[in-house]
DNA sequence: CTCAAACCTGT
DNA sequence: CAGGTTTGA
């Protein structure tokens, strides 16, 4: 039985590294704070999930990103997921579409839509590829690019720190314990669906639920130890007949009516292109657009916004951040005590949203990440722990300067990307 | 436009 | 009792 990759003497081949500090990203305080719900730390610091169709195992250490892609399953495996097969999507597939083909369409184009030359121009890939700072080769994406992408490596997340000790005193200080935190760019499709089963709920029901949702109508791509990993269900499977009352019967609630609803309201408006497209659409309109959408209203907006729709000055404000903005800044306090009604009003969300984007600029999203993990149980532990392990406060004296050298060079590195230039709109 | 109450499940 | 969205006042 394949089993979970765990970094050691062996198998040094097997993993393939990306230059990173940890002061760029840390995986332990990324991966598991509420922007994905799909990543598991199946061994101490080894995070396994699905990423654009491939399972991975991701590590780090103090200078670089190690991942591991698992081989796929066999074409034509067992035939035990022949059920999985999506006749909708399969039909998409012919007539050209995007998506659908990564999605369904197992046997007969198991690999990438780059391998098809009809499916998309390369120049529309690449275009949809931001932060990548190398080209792809043998006309496909390679998985460094992939996860390139995802993590947002482009963007420098020591530069955003700097510029918001200039403007806010306050999350420069929470900053300068909170390192590593970045913003994770996902698939528009599962982070709709995921953020659409996070209204009203926990982070730890979230994560079941989403598993649950991708178990029941995703694709079973592959099986390490005792647990499997499916692929996120297509828009087609989400739409199909019987969807509400299974999710009921795995626990969903009053959620399980959004997920058919929206999914075959975004099917209306032009199915996964259109989702995609909203990539390309000032925020505040797809702010409206999303919002419009069964089960989702201006928080999940915001997170679609954010993590998956490149939208870095979209805010979403939770309970936590709600807590926060009305402790520790007193602009919001003023604004929601007077008469205030104690919960957060979608006058008061406006509000709140906007006084962040005048205060921190156009990656406000970025910073409140910030602070939203800062907040968190489980970061505050995780501090506590380092600090009592009295982490390389003499020994590592001698590593300093090393290491500062290293980050000067990351920091270099960053620099060479051009900062981005869109999705930061002022507009109403 | 603005806001309360209902929705559903786990702690 | 917590937690976002929907619905209806």
């Amino acid at each position: 039985m394949a089993r979970h990759i765990v970094r050691g003497k062996k198998q040094t081949k097997a993993w393939a590294s990306i230059f990173c500090t940890r002061s760029q990203l840390r995986l332990d305080v990324t991966l598991p704070a509420g922007q994905s719900f799909r990543w598991k730390e199946t061994a101490p610091g080894h995070w396994t999930g699905v990423l654009a169709e491939r399972v991975w195992t991701l590590t780090q250490d103090e200078n670089a990103i190690l991942y591991h892609v698992y081989p796929v399953v066999p074409e034509n495996g067992t035939g035990s997921e022949e059920k999985m097969e999506c006749g909708e999507c399969h039909l998409s597939v012919v007539g050209g579409n995007q998506g659908c083909e990564l999605q369904c369409d197992s046997r007969s184009k198991p690999r990438l839509r780059k391998s098809n030359p009809k499916a998309r121009s390369k120049a529309k890939d690449v275009e949809d590829m931001r932060c990548i700072g190398q080209e792809e080769k043998g006309g496909k994406l390679g998985n460094e690019a992939i996860l390139k992408d995802y993590l947002q490596l482009g963007v420098c997340v020591e530069n955003l720190h700097e510029d918001w000790t200039r403007k806010d005193p306050h999350l420069s200080q929470v900053a300068a314990w909170v390192s590593g935190v970045r913003i994770l760019r996902q698939d528009p499709l599962e982070c709709l669906f995921a953020f659409i089963c996070s209204s009203n709920n926990n982070l730890s029901r979230i994560t079941l639920l989403v598993n649950r949702l991708c178990e029941a109508f995703g694709r079973k791509l592959l099986q390490l130890d005792d647990k499997s990993y499916y692929s996120f269900p297509c828009l087609h499977r989400l739409a199909g007949e019987g969807v509400e009352e299974k999710l009921r019967g795995l626990g969903f609630g009053y959620r399980a009516a959004y997920v058919p609803g929206c999914a075959r309201e975004v099917l209306a408006r032009g199915g996964i292109d259109w989702l995609h497209g909203l990539r390309q659409t000032p925020y505040r309109e797809a702010w409206t657009q999303l919002c419009s959408l069964a089960g989702v209203g201006p928080k999940v907006a915001d997170c679609v916004c954010l993590m998956a729709l490149d939208k870095t000055d979209a805010v979403p404000i939770d309970t936590h951040v709600w807590q926060i903005a009305q402790r520790d800044y007193p602009a919001c306090r003023a604004h929601g005590a007077g008469k205030a009604p104690s919960s957060l009003t979608p006058r008061m969300y406006r509000f709140i949203g906007d006084f962040f984007r005048e205060l921190w600029g156009p990656y406000a999203g970025w910073a409140q990440s910030v602070l939203f993990t800062a907040e968190l149980k489980q970061f505050k532990e995780l501090v506590e722990k380092e600090q009592r392990e009295g982490k390389s406060q003499r020994a590592g004296e001698k590593l300093k300067t090393v290491r500062q050298k290293k980050e000067q060079d990351t920091r270099a590195e960053c620099k060479k990307f051009k900062p981005m230039e869109r999705c930061c709109s002022k507009d109403k």
